[in-house]
DNA sequence: TTCACCTTTCAGGATTTGCTGAAGGGTGGT
DNA sequence: ACCACCCTTCAGCAAATCCTGAAAGGTGAA
């Protein structure tokens, strides 16, 4: 009746098991890696983790008995599923959290360029692809990955990628896949690929709001980008924020 | 370069480190407590929790050491208080996974009565409680707690509680608090306390949707209450399996 | 100052967790 | 039938985690 921590409550039981879980780098990985990409077969989350097949056979079977995650029969592969949508949920709140509490290097280290706005093939990852990603969703221009598919599906309501400058019209998906969601490896978040990512990678090279060197992988931020950018993305920090439009200055004392 | 589970990564290691302080039901109960009501002392946490000072004060040390908890000295008290809004986020989304992942009796147990709906002093808890606390929060009627104040303060769009019938110019808070959030203790989730949550469930009798018995906790759902109200608060499940050609829940509701 | 209290820290031992290496079923291709 | 491959499981050892009980800072009140 009263408040006590009762380690038998389900609720409390299922909340601690399933913070346990995620509570090792191999297991989190993978089911981030389900999460955001889709169905994985077990050899092929091996090789993307480098581990031993073994290794990850063991955190995988923990994550079947708690049924994190489904398993399918093919042939003789074995696909594994995310078996609720709900942990997407958990994954993408523990993710967020990432910098402020990060343990270690306390105080203003520079975020590098490439860690903010860098290339992907040819869509925008680093920061600047994460906060698309995150703002596409939240306004419903994109379904959220749910764990279950690989290809992303576009959502009720396309504004969005219209204030990006995206003619959705014009975005014809060929033999690629129009929209997949790519683990950020920097920031355990996903960005935006397939042809709806390039088509707003071209959309923001040709707004003048990023830049891209040739043969370069960074993206830097025009003067333009960085006034405009944090209004069209939330999630996306404002630089410096200083007053002084000052091209060379890198450093950023946040946190 | 390539994908790798590498310990190291700061992304990473912040996030397992943050699942592994939440692993732990007296350290997630603790947090829980802070985020939901606010800041606590120690003694005031030990004596929730019923745990003894120096067991607590151990699983304190690791928050304080992750800088989940930041604390103030006043007078020979110690208040804690959450350091990041964003821990909240984690936590609801921790609670929210709860059934579904929940070990133990498979398929279908009904929940008693009092876990769908009871009377917390004269507010309502349970299930019912919960969603409409959820639901004022998500509508912006109501400012989510952020751990660092027990009161909480209205949002921009009062028409939740409009809707719920609730007349808020004429709920004065006297000497008691407009809303406090109260955490449940069977669902692991916030339900709403004060003055305002008084009136929610008075709306709520007034207009049939739930009917309560003398001297008892229990609340029943009014035959035009199981109707209505999974309409009013979408988190609020239908107690009969129902059809419900609604697409433009957000969050796809399972199980 | 002295006492009572709140809070923190320490050392010991029991339990749990995670890795390595090898062996045990199944499936599909030849 | 055989072989190659994918996946799972097992035993043993190393490491981390957690609890109990006692003792050590500080603070405010008498």
């Amino acid at each position: 009746m009263t408040g006590w921590v009762d380690p038998d409550d389900p609720a409390l039981a299922a909340a601690t098991s399933l913070a346990r879980e995620l509570a090792d780098p191999i297991r989190l990985t993978a089911l981030q890696l389900l999460a955001v990409e889709g169905p994985h077969t077990m050899t092929q989350l091996a090789d993307a983790l480098r581990v031993s097949a073994p290794r990850l056979g063991n955190h995988l079977a923990r994550l079947r008995a708690r049924e994190l995650v489904t398993v399918e029969q093919r042939g003789r592969h074995v696909v594994y599923r995310l078996a609720s949508p709900d942990t997407v949920d958990v994954l993408t709140a523990l993710a967020r959290h990432g910098r402020p509490a990060a343990p270690g290097p306390r105080s203003a280290r520079p975020p590098s360029p490439a860690e903010v706005a860098r290339t992907c093939y040819d869509h925008c990852a680093g920061r600047l692809g994460v906060a698309v990603f995150a703002t596409l969703v939240e306004r419903g221009a994109l379904l959220a990955p749910d764990g279950q598919h690989d290809e992303l599906r576009l959502g009720p309501d396309p504004s969005a990628l219209a204030d990006l400058g995206v003619d959705l019209d014009a975005v014809r998906p060929g033999r690629r896949k129009l929209a997949t969601a790519c683990l950020d490896r920097n920031h355990r978040l996903p960005h935006l690929g397939g042809v709806l990512g390039a088509a707003v990678l071209d959309a923001l090279l040709a707004d003048g709001l990023v830049r891209r060197a040739d043969g370069e992988r960074a993206l830097t931020l025009t003067d333009s980008g960085a006034r405009n950018l944090p209004v069209l993305l939330p999630d996306f920090p404002a630089p410096p924020a200083d007053p002084a439009p000052d091209p060379t200055t890198t450093t950023a004392a946040e946190r």
